[in-house]
DNA sequence: CGTACCACACTTGTATACAAGTAGACTGCG
DNA sequence: CGCAGTCTACTTGTATACAAGTGTGGTACG
């Protein structure tokens, strides 16, 4: 039949792991095309060539195909069957999706912080807002410990596992989030993040709710003002972009 | 604005639609093999070989490699290099996960539906009560109004674009949930969810707010009873099941 | 000069061959 | 009988060849 009884023999599990630590071309692809999109290295509509990516990375086409099938899975990549795969547009109703989603756990994961939160993440959180006003001039560095920040508060919440849900869902606005960092000094949002912290350890989830509704809003007012400066990026079309220049004779 | 597509099967997510349907073969393997995995016809740690796959469904091993990495994605495959692919066990965590997701999600939906919500939208609720009462039979067609009338709400809430994160988010949710369908009499939801609309149009989102949370939780309260009753479903996580018994000779 | 058409280069989709590794099954030895 | 070592069938990862389709640019024609 097609279910064969497993075997008799009793196997106590070893506990190496086989599949989170072995590190497949397909993966190192999908890491690295996954910085450049959100990195904005590869802007929206940018083409992305299997053949050109495939010969760049060292690697045949399979690991690279399989990437953008990944990719395009996380909603970062469009592939447009016989004509050609190309960085995602970020459109407004994705955009806001993602804000809704994240401001719906974000604010939802406050009320679960326990009255006594777990000092070991907390100090890890005030190391934190400590780096992020270090790091007001280096955007790149920012960005990493502002990631690190909302996924601490989820740690404090015990809803940490929402964390890649919550990173799948708001890639778009991650993406849109880098081009309007330029709109403020980070200072501002370094004060933010201090005034959400300080008020959901003195205050609980009531006091700090508001104050992370206000942060999160300030992010989405920004793209928004991206969006009236470089609409292109936003994209309002429905189909492929089109076809870049063929390659240049030599 | 009504859905040409035969409603067979509620497709989670298509970020690569906006041209013609292209209908790849991997589309195809994977909405397949989706449907095999959350309807329990592939259950928890079941082995998927590659090759078994191509030769079932008449394929090369390329588009049902390529299914599998996206259902890897959506977290409903585990793939073990070298070792085999088996689908993934449901694990308490994912399940907690998931489930606060949905729940911080359709909750804080309420709030955004308009104080005149669409009428369209509302008579279609309507149909899928009165078609749930019809189906408390038939658990296929039960679940499958339940998912459209989770997504009606939100729809109401003009947050229909997050349905697609919340679905993919509680994938293991739902297989649970499938699993205790069966707990309880279908009317019980099917009460819950007529209340949850009463109150939403009456009240107002404070009204039904209550009410709603009361009824996921009843789902998620289900899932804690399966996995008492049938715990080898809910997996330890770490290493990969044994390896069946190799093919027969015939 | 405008337009229709056709060929070509490039794209992704699929099939297939080979490579690398795992773990159960088997055999030989003590 | 027990155990260790090897064998072997199976797994997924990767490379490559070919198939099918698409859009652009050049070309011939009206």
């Amino acid at each position: 039949m097609t279910d064969p009884r497993p075997p008799a023999t009793a196997r106590p599990y070893d506990p190496t792991m086989p599949s989170p630590s072995t590190r497949t071309n397909r993966r190192a692809v999908y890491d690295e095309l996954r910085r450049r999109v959100v990195g904005l290295e590869l802007g929206p509509g940018a083409p992305l060539s299997e053949n050109e990516l495939a010969a760049e990375l060292g690697v045949s086409r399979t690991p690279v195909r399989e990437a953008l099938i990944m990719l395009a899975q996380d909603g970062l990549v469009q592939v447009f069957p016989k004509v050609g795969s190309f960085v995602s547009r970020v459109d407004e109703r994705s955009v806001a999706d993602a804000q809704f989603l994240r401001e719906s756990v974000e604010l939802a994961s406050l009320g679960d912080v326990p009255a006594v939160p777990d000092a070991t993440v907390v100090a890890e959180l005030r190391a934190n807002l400590a780096r992020q006003e270090l790091a007001e001039r280096d955007a790149e560095e920012f960005f990493r410990l502002d990631e690190q920040f909302h996924q601490g508060l989820l740690r404090l919440a015990h809803h940490e596992g929402t964390w890649p849900a919550v990173v799948a869902a708001k890639a778009h606005l991650d993406r849109a989030r880098r081009l309007g960092l330029q709109e403020h000094s980070l200072h501002l949002f370094t004060d933010q993040h201090t005034r959400v912290l300080d008020a959901l350890l003195d205050g609980g989830a009531e006091a700090a709710r508001p104050l992370m509704r206000a942060h999160l809003r300030t992010v989405f007012d920004d793209i928004a003002r991206v969006r009236e400066r470089s609409p292109e990026l936003f994209a309002p079309t429905a189909g492929p972009p089109t076809r870049r220049n063929i390659a240049v004779w030599e």
